[in-house]
DNA sequence: ATTTTAAATGGTAGCGTCACCATATGAGTT
DNA sequence: AACTCATATGGTGACGCTACCATTTAAAAT
């Protein structure tokens, strides 16, 4: 433990051999851990022998590779991945930055991007941007500090700094959530300007007489908002607009709504940017007393568990929060390994769940 | 970029300066990205003092800050936590594991531990256990190779093996969500059996004629209903118990509630695991046609944001997550910091919410 | 028996940083 | 003027590991 003190037992000069008691009390000596050298003096192989153990299984005899095994076993071993990572400037880390940890969508993603990626020896450094361009910058700078070997992002919206220190850090990226025709490197999502479409092309169909929109400040729910306004509109709809801040939240759903039927909204169908804020006004339209679907229709966006559940039922967009996972993982597994991508756009899809609400 | 070609300029021997063409042609030369030693050159001063601008700013002279933060600038110098958490022994780093991800309430608790540790400059690497000892201990072993400064963990059930890698790592550990006499080092969180039993008296105190506990798999779902139990017996009540798997989810929550109807239970009170078991149960008793409270009443666990929406909206038992994680953070830098920890023991209690389902 | 080839192992020299000292500088004290 | 003392800076050598060769050994081919 308290090494520190040993250090005032003068040794001068540079004598390779300068221990005095137990020929270890140099001044900065070892933590007293186990090191890959003592591994390998136990097994009676080279240290670099004991690396390849470890790394590279395939290319040590069967027998070396058990005596080198348990040596590792019976010192209790540990590797230390800063050493490694250092030595051989690959990381196996990932970092990946999502707006929120705590919002369910972006929680699956990431729950089966690590999944996948733990497979494969890499782990995953979780960052939260809070929806916010400039803390995403920071975190993604602070992260890079530790060298990760790829990074995932959440959208296609990152700040012009953000980017530049993606493109010298010069590693794999790959965005998701979304789409765009030009990509930082790979990206892995769905078009939320065609959700926006096919919702304002299913309400329409449906011949719902007025249409209104509770949109969230994100960036994707704005490019939604806008496919959804702009196809009701060549449709020769007027698309009534109730904005709410991010996070999004059941009580902002209630507002939103809320502030629809203030304003004269009424008899029609709103798209709500989440589920949580469709669940929140269906508890606003129920409190007032308006029967859903019959005067007011709603759809929201996730098809988070609970919407199958809610009462009525709710109808809703949905999309593979864990293939996005998935194949991020894979992509990015692939340009780490130097494969030449075959796809650098990979569109997930998305569908339209019908329910209840509708 | 491709740099090994380079390498084939057959250098031999040891000659320090062996390079032939532009006196950088080493075969194991740098990548080529920007270190504290160009830093250091730009700025007229040594690497140690360039250290020093960006670990203990307080040591160096203005000027010479300010000479060496332009040069950092400059040079778009990212530092090498790799490198310097080798050569300081601390990496920043803590890790930390949860049941799920994508669980909510967890993710709020690591949403708050992770933010507060980023305002120290500590970054969390986050595993998932998937409520699996076998894979928490994998997990463990494979973090531990980051050398973290800090561990978290969920709950205070760990394998033998675990906890015997944890103690030799010689650590801060810091458990949460529980508590128990003997942590393994520090513990924040509230007591389970409590839980268990302040619902049992809640329940009894009004009366319900039959009591029920739809009860999941987890190592603390089970403790509360020990705890409940416990106490009910005590109060001469025998309870139903059903007992579902782990991750608990809407379904289980219907198929739990029908396992109590289907054996013969009515006209009584069911407390579910967690509040999405509940809502689950809540539907089931809507599909049957079952009057909530009036012969059936239901309480939660956890008090997800939704509970107070359902309809109608749910009793459930509330603890603040955003607590836990803060103040496991807390202790853990105190820890880190060397500081004596005043208790090792912290509970931040919890509360009954009763809303319409009791 | 000799050469060729592949497989297994080892030696050396960093990777980029920080801890540990030592030294230099200037202000304050007698 | 000589001294102490705090402050600021620098030189050296690890930290623990792996890349890059070189070397040894065994097997295959001639």
């Amino acid at each position: 433990m308290s090494i520190s003190k040993n250090s005032r037992l003068k040794e001068k000069g540079r004598s390779p051999n300068s221990s005095t008691v137990d020929g270890s009390l140099n001044s900065r000596r070892s933590t007293g851990s186990v090191t890959l050298d003592d591994v390998a003096k136990l097994a009676g192989v080279s240290p670099i022998t004991v690396s390849r153990v470890l790394n590279h299984p395939g290319k040590v005899a069967a027998k070396t590779l058990e005596r080198v095994q348990q040596a590792i076993e019976r010192t209790g071993y540990v590797p230390n991945l800063l050493a490694g990572g250092l030595a051989s400037r690959r990381s196996r880390l990932i970092a990946a930055i999502i707006p929120s940890i705590s919002n369910s969508v972006y929680a699956e993603t990431i729950q089966f991007f690590t999944e996948r990626l733990l497979d494969f020896g890499y782990q995953v450094l979780l960052g939260e941007s809070g929806y916010d361009e400039l803390r995403e910058e920071k975190l993604i700078s602070a992260i890079l500090s530790r060298r990760p070997d790829g990074v995932f992002l959440t959208g296609i919206n990152h700040s012009a700094a953000c980017r530049k220190i993606l493109l010298t850090a010069d590693i794999p990226v790959v965005e998701t959530w979304d789409l765009t025709p030009t990509p930082l490197d790979v990206i892995v999502g769905f078009s939320h300007e065609q959700v926006g479409r096919s919702v304002a092309r299913f309400l329409h169909e449906k011949q719902y007489q007025r249409i209104g929109i509770v949109s969230a400040a994100d960036q994707r729910a704005t490019i939604r908002e806008k496919g959804f306004v702009d196809e009701l509109r060549k449709l020769g709809v007027e698309v009534a607009i109730s904005p709410v801040p991010v996070p999004t939240n059941f009580r902002l759903g209630r507002v939103g709504l809320a502030n629809l039927l203030d304003n004269g909204f009424s008899d029609g169908a709103v798209f709500f940017s989440s589920d949580t804020l469709a669940q929140g006004g269906l508890e606003e339209a129920r409190s007032r007393g308006i029967d859903v679907p019959g005067r007011l229709a709603i759809i929201g966006f996730g098809d988070q568990p609970y919407a199958a559940y809610t009462c009525p039922s709710l109808s809703t967009v949905r999309f593979d929060r864990a293939e996005i996972g998935r194949r991020a993982a894979d992509v990015l597994l692939e340009r780490i390994e130097g494969q030449p991508v075959q796809q650098n756009i990979i569109d997930v899809g998305f569908s339209i769940v019908e329910r209840e609400t509708t």
